[in-house]
DNA sequence: CATGGGATTGACT
DNA sequence: GTCAATCCCATGC
């Protein structure tokens, strides 16, 4: 699968550690081939878990503060990645607020570096499994409905800006940063 | 070994 | 709207 589509296809999806978890809904897709993606200058001591088989998580420290997670997905030796960055709350939301400093529903996981605050994702999860390790992705919760998508350009990065690969919840109040509507593209649900 | 940049957030004007 | 915090890593000397 291209990690775009991986990309769609996780917004619904749930993300668990412990006892705290939410659905995914917002991603980004990174690609070896575009240089926003810290694979574009090939296999580094950074880069090295990218280009490994789908099903790792990739966790980097952004800005010296937060630390940002990314599932790993294409075939082993393309280095691509679908970075979450947003969830919905559905379990442990006391935990959460504890570990965020804030209680708000909405402040908990409506971002790439809250999100993983929350859920007590850090360094030391770098290069686990997503299916056995202490972050688990898991499919949707029962009886949800697979949300519209809406696509658009990545946030917050100068390199490849114009690459249309974020992709939200269609009018879900936890992402990260809404667009107006006019900027909205609709997207096919994968 | 020194330096610069960054897939962010929260506080402030 | 602006801006600082803060640290890992890649690069260059």
């Amino acid at each position: 699968m291209s990690v775009v589509d991986a990309a769609r296809a996780l917004v619904g999806c749930t993300l668990r550690h412990g006892d705290a978890a939410g659905v995914i809904v917002e991603t980004e897709a990174y690609h070896e081939s575009e240089p926003a993606c810290h694979a574009f200058i090939g296999e580094t001591g950074r880069s090295r878990v990218l280009f490994q088989a789908p099903g790792r998580l990739y966790v980097y420290r952004s800005y010296g503060i937060h630390a940002l997670a990314n599932i790993v997905v294409e075939p082993a030796g393309v280095g691509a990645a679908v970075l979450i960055r947003a969830l919905e709350p559905i379990d442990g939301l006391e935990t959460m607020a504890l570990r965020r400093g804030r209680g708000e529903p909405r402040e908990l996981c409506s971002g790439p570096g809250k999100l993983t605050q929350a859920l007590g994702i850090e360094l030391h999860h770098n290069d686990t499994s997503v299916r056995d390790g202490p972050v688990r992705l898991g499919p949707p919760p029962r009886g949800w409905e697979r949300p519209r998508l809406v696509a658009g350009p990545r946030i917050g990065i100068t390199k490849a800006a114009e690459l249309p690969w974020r992709f939200c919840a269609a009018d879900s109040p936890h992402v990260s940063r809404p667009w107006p509507p006019e900027m909205r593209r609709r997207v096919a649900a994968a």
